[in-house]
DNA sequence: AAAATCTTCCAAAGCGCTTTGGATTGTGCA
DNA sequence: TGCACAATCCAAAGCGCTTTGGAAGATTTT
């Protein structure tokens, strides 16, 4: 029986023993005077710390997670579609924001794609193997079964948006509903009648809670909302272009376009400009801008008007949430919601004719 | 001294000694008829798997990890710049695909995201810990100081991009000078002169050589290439839009535009219909795709002309390779070069006037 | 001066797995 | 029948760290 293969580079690595060793110490001193364990002289620890640094000596992070039954690790599982992945120029940003604070608490980030058949089996291995502390959940559908899940394994997590009764778990939110009512309601004081709905897909919570906004606003005014005006699906930019394009064309068209991303949005440009239609005049247009850091919104005055909402800020406060949440396993459930600002920008003005 | 804080749902597990003990087994017996070693017989090797199964057990991926003396896990280490992560759109798809690759070969992701600077001490602190097997090394800078460091400490590793004499590491790379001299000929043979070029940061490798085939092209036809007419910078929507503003809105406007991404084309579209131009007729842009799935460029038929390849099969050809590197330490350097596609889409035309 | 208490260090026992080096039994061949 | 050789299994030794439970010496208290 022989082993599969064994990595050869570790023979450069120092150990805590040799450590030890070479400072006429024994592991414990050592370990404790690295780990700032009071019970070691100052000068001990002094050179303890000198020779550690001098030696490049780190402590083996194996050995240590084994060690400690803390694997130091935060476990982020992206479930794959197969179509556009939805989560894609969202989940960048929010990586960052998480990824800043993982980085200073001495936390690892395990990213995880699996598609989404088999997001529940990836679970459970991770709970099983013990290779993470706790983990994230973005992107919740209605009913999401993940949480469930998540519950029943003991595993810490922290879900990014929020469904059912949003009762018993940890998120964080942004007030979707109120956002796209807000929005909503400014398109209709200024003058605007035929407003379309360009949303993301409606199984994800964050779109359903962003329609019922969108029909709340409306209904308070007695408007009703336009079948044909409405439409949701993955939120790219060609869906974007080609919703609106198809509903410019068509009878009735909209004299405003309230869409679910920048991306979108951009779709929407797209088939407005075709068209000859100038933003702002011929056409309002409002977002949802997640704040992507290169789909910046503000050159020269915001291109869009948009509700909007650090999505990279969101995955920062989310991962500090969330460690807090390992560190204090037996903390009530932590519930955060975001309100959400309206931006005016170059897209809307009033209802032409 | 007491420690910090201790796991509680780890109690749940089962480990490897209680799944022997209960099958009347020794350990040994139990971790070889998991992994598949041949010297257990096939019965016992049935009952086993059947009896962890049913006991929803699996490895404690840290033991695993400390006796195997393989940590199973790939790193990722995201410089963030603090201007606009010009990886951010671009690492997202990527991911993907090495992620896939990951999963099915039961490779971890460690995803770190560290301040450029510290960057080196990121890297001397994976090779020292040993928490990766190998690191993914992404957009490389001219003589990117990162290949000799992970050389010196030697960490497997591959770069997506390469730099220098592209000697003696392992990189894999799409034929930037190529596609974009290819795409500047296909702007002069439709009568194009003033060609801009909107370009990456020219700190990175793969945007120096898209410029070098943009201005061989132009040397070639003895076009002097027009300072005016070049600009580079982090590829995000705005600075494509600024730059085409500036340029269209100045003396000698271009009537063509090679630009780097889709994104920087999109800000270069919004541009051109602010001032009622139309692509492909007023005005022609080539951009390059990455083929990022939400902004996918065929929907009915492709919306620019671009030179493209796809940056998720990139990330999963990557991954395999790093693996098999790994796997194989003392193999000879892998270096794998990409063509390029140029795909006629609508956002060219024969030069007006 | 003896007892009590810190202070500072260490030996040894894990953490849960893999792997080495047999031991035991069964089989094929002389 | 006896010996070589598979075929199966196991005990025990790590992997490199942290943490428990002292021990020895220094310091304070009575």
């Amino acid at each position: 029986m022989t082993p599969l293969f064994k990595p050869v580079w570790n023979f450069l690595r120092m150990n805590l023993k040799e450590l030890a060793d070479s400072l006429n110490l024994s592991p414990t001193t050592v370990s404790r005077a690295l780990n700032g364990y009071p019970e070691v002289r100052e000068e001990t620890r002094n050179r303890v710390m000198a020779a550690a640094k001098a030696a490049n000596y780190a402590p083996n992070s194996r050995a240590r997670r084994l060690a400690t039954g803390r694997a130091m690790t935060i476990g982020h599982v992206i479930p794959l579609t197969g179509k556009a992945e939805m989560v894609n120029p969202i989940f960048a940003d929010f990586l960052i924001g998480a990824g800043e604070v993982y980085a200073a608490e001495g936390y690892d980030l395990l990213l995880s794609m699996v598609p989404e058949a088999e997001t529940e089996a990836a679970f459970r291995q991770l709970a099983a193997n013990g290779s993470v502390d706790g983990v994230m959940v973005q992107a919740p559908q209605e009913n999401d079964p993940r949480i469930a899940l998540l519950a029943e394994l003991g595993l810490p997590f922290l879900v990014h948006g929020r469904t059912g009764d949003a009762q018993g778990y940890n998120w964080l939110d942004i007030a979707n509903l109120r956002a796209f009512r807000r929005a909503t309601d400014f398109l209709l004081d200024l003058g605007h009648r035929r407003i379309a709905l360009i949303n993301g897909q409606e199984t994800f919570d964050f779109a359903r809670r962003r329609r019922r906004g969108f029909e709340e606003a409306l209904a308070a005014r007695e408007i009703a909302a336009l079948p044909h005006l409405m439409a949701s699906d993955a939120m790219t930019e060609s869906f974007g272009y080609l919703t609106a394009a198809r509903m410019l064309d068509g009878p009735n068209p909209p004299t405003a376009f309230l869409v679910s991303s920048v991306i979108l949005a951009i779709g929407v440009r797209r088939a407005a400009g075709e068209r000859g239609l100038r933003m702002g005049r011929d056409i309002s247009v409002i977002c949802h801008d997640d704040e992507l850091s290169y789909l910046n919104n503000d050159v020269g005055g915001p291109a869009f008007t948009a509700t909007r909402s650090s999505i990279r800020a969101a995955g920062k406060r989310c991962a500090e949430i969330l460690i807090s949440l390992i560190r204090n396993p037996n903390h009530p459930p932590i519930q955060e919601l975001w309100d959400v600002d309206l931006t005016v920008g170059h897209s809307t003005g009033p209802c032409p004719g």
